[in-house]
DNA sequence: CCGAGACATCGACATCTGTCAATATCGACA
DNA sequence: TGTCGATATTGACAGATGTCGATGTCTCGG
């Protein structure tokens, strides 16, 4: 299917100025809100940091789970979320899946909060 | 009451290291987590750049209410939410209060997520 | 001292969210 | 083909969250 019209909500942000520029339109928020809910979560917070960290900057779902006291389906419903929010890329080798954080997600972010614009 | 003692949860994360240079520690984490809830909102994401691009760097909240369609009570929720989280000051002048981002406290976010420390 | 206005708190409610056990799906391999 | 192991999906449930109306607490003017 064409995934060129659908935008993760990652995507739909990358343009918005900080937020101390000018106040946010209702629009703006809401789109950036889901983004940032992405990632307010311990859990979340810990898996994002988890792939990021790790070596050639992917993590299989094996690992993923054994750092956690979680069961393997709460595991999965958070990289779901990571990764429809366009914060996490996804990619299936034989049996494996592996995650890795998507490249200027994170830094998008950042920018929107701390103005700090490149 | 002492309020020495006590850190807002911005001050608690300010000395993390960005998500990005090593796994979180289930702890950290779960110091982070309500920090990010608490900008987790469309609402209290529009306050914050309400105040944020305000002149003189505050807002009333008299002003912050009218510029919602939600009850007093909501956005007082809200305000409560985001001063309690340590991103934003709060000062009562004669009747009326005036918020104001708290210096840093973006930044130090955006820095946890970036990892484009100074 | 009393009324009015600005803001906070309380109590109630519907909705959202994180979690699990059970089950489905998919690929490898015998 | 049939089984096994790795992930995803589903359904259910408790607890958290956003919202409101009612009410409380200040502070200022009269």
């Amino acid at each position: 299917m064409s995934k060129s019209l659908e935008l993760t909500p990652v995507e739909t942000v990358a343009c918005c100025s900080p937020l101390t520029r000018e106040p946010l339109t209702s629009d703006a928020a809401e789109r950036i809100a889901p983004l940032v809910k992405a990632i307010a979560d311990p859990v979340r917070l810990r898996l994002l940091s988890l792939v990021a960290s790790h070596a050639d900057g992917e993590a299989c779902v094996c690992d993923l789970n054994d750092a956690f006291e979680l069961s393997q389906p709460t595991i999965s419903h958070h990289l779901k979320v990571l990764h429809e929010s366009g914060l996490l890329d996804r990619e299936k080798r034989g049996v494996w899946v592996y995650y890795r954080v998507r490249a200027g997600a994170l830094a998008d972010l950042a920018t929107l909060l701390g103005g700090v614009s490149a």
